[in-house]
DNA sequence: GGAATTGTTGTATTACATGACAACAATTGT
DNA sequence: ACAATTGTTGTCATGTAATACAACAATTCC
């Protein structure tokens, strides 16, 4: 496992906690205050996401950063 | 308490992991493959650190990312 | 007090995250 | 099959993180 699964990592639990929200990557986006396309490559694990942008997502799904980047 | 406190939350974090491990910010930020200098701005609160770079100190410091995030 | 170590701040370059918009693909529901 | 929704990918502009180097400040130790 290289240091780039962390990403995917981080993608697949926000993924899995938004659709447990029954939320579409447009609507979690619009919470956050940017683009489905970059919730998109936040979930692919595409994107090197800042701590800020994480705080974002943790805010609109209402969890910890912890529980976002917990392997 | 604004967006940024997690930026300054993590930063003590991460300090006060390394001091209790005896290490300056130059010896982390070796093991890190990076300046003390931006050792010293993660410290402070005053980089927007992203998650690759969390992974380096993480893992030069042998704790979960999780312990560097947590509030 | 002086030297060495440690930490901070300034500046410049490069790479990339963010944000925006559009087009397309895939999925879902009828 | 069709339409609507949802997700992906491409591109561009802007801001800033990462990196590097240097100078200075603060601290520690003799």
């Amino acid at each position: 496992m290289n240091e780039l699964h962390l990403l995917v990592t981080v993608g697949a639990n926000i993924r899995r906690i938004r659709t447990g929200r029954n939320l579409s990557q447009n609507d979690l986006a619009i919470m956050c205050n940017f683009e489905k396309a970059s919730m998109s490559r936040i979930e692919a694990g595409k994107t090197n996401v800042t701590l800020l942008t994480l705080q974002k997502i943790s805010k609109a799904l209402n969890v910890n950063i912890t529980d976002l980047v917990e392997q």
